[in-house]
DNA sequence: TGCATTACCTAAGTAATTTATGTATATTTG
DNA sequence: CAAATATACATAAATTACTTAGGTAATGCA
């Protein structure tokens, strides 16, 4: 585990990618899958990602549909067309930030180039 | 410039690792000296720069001594041993922490080893 | 001489998070 | 079969790193 700050204003960039890459996915299937991914680094916790999720579907980037597993709801979160676009932006944007770091640094690993 | 978010929690691994690579430097000189090396794109404010510095000084990764400038003050800060440590446990944080984002982000850039 | 730059600093406000808590169903395990 | 764990949603208070705003003062320049 990190110190967490690093994760900070990457929250975002994360679901709209995970969305981006695999479709229709419910909020606890996104904090496994990010578990998976990460090897275990990664944990979102609920009390970041539920609200942040229905931030993202206010500001029209998320639809929802409701389905009934058995007893219990599971709500599943959909890219908008804007979705999509902000997910691009947002890749572009953490990886140019990552370039800058690593000029700032010192080029620590990777783009060697020069 | 980035969703600001970002640099968040990448202050201090900035400071200590400009510090482990010039010697001693002020606090001014820093704020420029990340504004050259990012193109305009990192601008660390006062506001954020001056507390982490008292800080880092606080937990003993920094040592610092005023020098003066005609009639100005100028404080120059020095990486401890702890600091040195410190810096190069950051810089393994961000580089770990940028390796486990390209996997979960689907592996944008770099190595795209397997 | 007045505006930009150098150079330090602190305090109030903001926003993304963590921690804590709550509810309820489903599944595994001893 | 009861109890613990996992699934699945949610909100609210506390934390914290930052931004914004404000302050002081010397220096350089047009």
């Amino acid at each position: 585990m990190y110190s967490k700050e690093l994760l900070k204003g990457t929250l975002r960039t994360i679901i709209l990618n995970l969305l981006s890459g695999n479709g229709k996915m419910y909020g606890y299937e996104i904090t496994q899958k990010v578990k998976e991914l990460s090897d275990g680094k990664i944990q979102l916790t609920e009390g970041a990602l539920y609200p942040t999720l229905h931030k993202l579907e206010a500001e029209g980037f998320l639809t929802t549909e409701t389905m009934n597993i058995g007893k219990r709801v599971r709500k599943y979160y959909t890219l908008t067309e804007t979705g999509s676009e902000k997910s691009a932006s947002k890749i572009r944007e953490f990886s140019d930030f990552v370039a800058t770091m690593q000029t700032v640094l010192g080029g620590l690993k990777t783009s060697e180039g020069k």
